[in-house]
DNA sequence: GCCGTTTTCGGCCCGACTGTTTTCAGTCG
């Protein structure tokens, strides 16, 4: 079993103590041991073998017996046990908006729901409404959460690519009325994370009420889900969901840092807080003995308090960004404007919209000082890849660009394909007359494991490869990463000096957060590009950049942090 | 079930909203 089987397994431990109604503190237990194995870049089945699972935070005694027992036999004899006396299908009950484990336990228990199926059955039934403490407003709302999920099955969460701008416009509506003074972003959106549950928004208003009531009944709201005097949840066009959050007073900061999360870091963040004796919420401190209330309009003041350096919303993970902090240790973290420049552009000669000149113009506006123009290679057909002969016409149209563009060097690439065999789509010769040769798998993405590492390896081997572009391949919605061992890939990258791509396109984000994080932490040097195959595209820049900072990457990891004539001498070009 | 710069036992983050309830449990963030 590999870390993501264990930490599902014990998941659904949790679920399924939950439903049974044991402990709460054990179930968090279950749960936190789960979210650590997953997080772990370690292979689990290395932990063991070097009899280091105790050293997992959430592992003891009792449930690190649990994983050797499952890595040897695959599952656990106390989760087999319990597992007979609950329903198979209980993950998708609980999954219904609005019940937890215990009404999924009293529905089973009183009418024998043990499934979405028997649920929609016996609301439509109106069985739900004669359970005592249920009545007929919850079995309403259990039909209509129902109904929604089973119509739009297990979508779950949104490309950040997708929710960020829906967040712009909405909080951009909310400002255009006079109730609402200031809207921030919250939530996972503001920490850069590649995908988002929900949009998350904090405003302030002098009349949190009234602003609520105008948030409920905005422009392309589908469905009120609560209403409450500081707080409203609404399904939004596209059915994702929207939280806004409303105060009044001065503790803005607090609840800033407290809506921006994540859930984890904020209990650490309590944690503390009790440490010194105060309970920490959206509201501020409180002194736990004399019921002091101390708002933070700013996150800054709220962070020094506990005597922590500030911590970038894109670090507030729990992964080590506290204690960092409690050091004064935490990295100055990359930036847009450190960008000086972007090594992956598309143009007309291959799938893009515009021109080179184009491209190099708006590039240049952004202040860029080099942009590479990486088309596609010929096997990349339905991309219009260059054959050889028109690679060679498009090195020459760059040279006379950049006779006639003053301000921005054109940089003469290209993106050619990884073939099967792990040999590339150009002639060495040909590569040899490029400025930066950007590499990347497109076809045949369904190869083994083995196959497609050692095609990946076979590529970074060649001496005139510079980067591998978007290294997994996925894309939300479309397709997986490949199958693919990337330690090895990152060990071979390191060893020949190549460069990783953290591609900007908002559906890949490739490399992740985890994976730039082993990067970085590797020594491997970063590209951060934009893939851009139109002008607005460039834009996009801001995607790699959150990403990058949640693998808590510096300028200097960078390579396209570098001033012209840096980046020219580490890539030997003239 | 886990864990310990005042602890190996007794804590474990804290608050909003809803429904069905005469005082709160459940769910969610
Ligand atoms: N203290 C505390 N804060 C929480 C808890 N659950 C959520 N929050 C805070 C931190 C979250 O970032 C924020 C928004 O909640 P969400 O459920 O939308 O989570 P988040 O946006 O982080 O991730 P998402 O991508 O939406 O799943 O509310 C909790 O149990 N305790
Ligand atoms: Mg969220
Ligand atoms: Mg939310
Ligand atoms: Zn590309």
């Amino acid at each position: 079993m590999d870390n993501s089987e264990v930490a599902k397994r014990l998941f659904e431990m949790a679920e399924m103590l939950e439903f049974k109604g044991e402990n709460v503190f054990k179930i968090k237990a279950y749960q936190k041991a789960a979210r650590n194995i997953e997080e772990l870049e370690e292979d689990i089945n290395i932990l063991r073998q070097r009899d280091e699972l105790g050293t997992i935070s959430g592992v003891g005694e009792a449930i690190e017996a649990k994983i050797k027992e499952m890595l040897d036999t695959g599952t656990f004899k106390a989760f087999e046990e319990i597992r007979h006396t609950i329903p198979q299908d209980i993950e998708e009950i609980i999954a219904v908006q609005g019940i937890g484990p215990k009404t999924a336990h009293l529905l089973y228990s009183k009418l024998g729901v043990k499934d979405l199926q028997g649920l929609l059955k016996a609301a439509e039934e109106h069985r739900i409404r004669r359970i005592p403490g249920m009545g007929v407003k919850t079995e309403e709302h259990i039909l209509i959460a129902a109904k929604r999920q089973l119509a739009e099955g297990n979508i779950g969460r949104f490309p950040l690519g997708v929710a960020l701008p829906i967040a712009e416009e909405i909080s951009k509506k909310l400002l255009d009325g006079i109730l609402i003074r200031e809207v921030r972003i919250a939530g996972s959106i503001r920490r850069w994370k590649d995908t988002v549950g929900d949009i998350d928004l904090i405003a302030r208003s002098d009349e949190p009420e009234k602003a609520i009531e105008v948030f409920t009944v905005m422009d392309n709201m589908q469905e009120v889900l609560e209403k409450g005097n500081t707080k409203g949840s609404i399904i939004y066009k596209g059915n994702i969901q929207v939280d806004l959050r409303i105060v009044k007073d001065d503790a803005f900061g607090s609840l800033l840092q407290h809506f921006t999360g994540s859930k984890e870091h904020n209990v650490k963040l309590r944690q503390i807080a009790l440490s010194k004796g105060f309970h920490l919420s959206e509201y501020g401190l409180k002194n736990a003995t004399t019921a002091e209330q101390i708002p933070f309009s700013t996150e800054h003041e709220q962070y020094e308090r506990l005597g922590l350096q500030f911590i970038p919303p894109e670090l507030r993970e729990d992964w080590g960004e506290i204690e960092a902090a409690m050091e004064k240790k935490i990295p100055r973290l990359i930036e847009v404007s450190d960008i000086k420049g972007d090594l992956h552009v598309h143009s007309n000669w291959s799938d893009g919209h515009n021109s080179i000149e184009e491209m190099a113009l708006a590039a240049k506006a952004l202040g860029y000082q080099y942009i590479n123009i990486s088309d596609h290679s010929a096997s990349s057909k339905i991309a219009n890849g260059l054959s050889e002969k028109r690679l060679l016409d498009h090195i020459k149209e760059i040279e006379r660009l950049n006779e006639c563009i003053e301000g921005i060097r054109i940089l003469s690439g290209t993106e050619c394909d990884i073939l099967p065999d792990g040999t590339l789509d150009y002639s060495d010769e040909l590569l040899e007359q490029l400025d930066i040769v950007v590499v990347a798998v497109h076809g045949s993405v369904e190869q083994d494991s083995k196959t497609m590492t050692q095609r990946i390896v076979s590529a970074l081997e060649n001496e005139h490869v510079h980067i591998l572009a978007h290294p997994t391949g996925r894309k939300f919605g479309k397709r997986l990463p490949f199958a693919m061992n990337m330690e090895k890939i990152m060990d071979t990258a390191l060893e020949y000096g190549k460069v990783l791509e953290i591609n900007s396109s908002p559906q890949r984000l490739d490399l992740n957060d985890k994976f730039a994080m082993m990067a970085r932490e590797r020594g491997i040097k970063l590209a951060i590009n934009t893939d851009t195959h139109s002008l607005e595209q460039f834009g996009n820049i801001r995607y790699g950049i959150g990403t990058a900072r949640r693998a808590w990457i510096a300028s200097n990891d960078v390579i396209n942090t570098l001033h012209l004539k840096d980046i020219c001498k580490l890539l030997g070009i003239s």
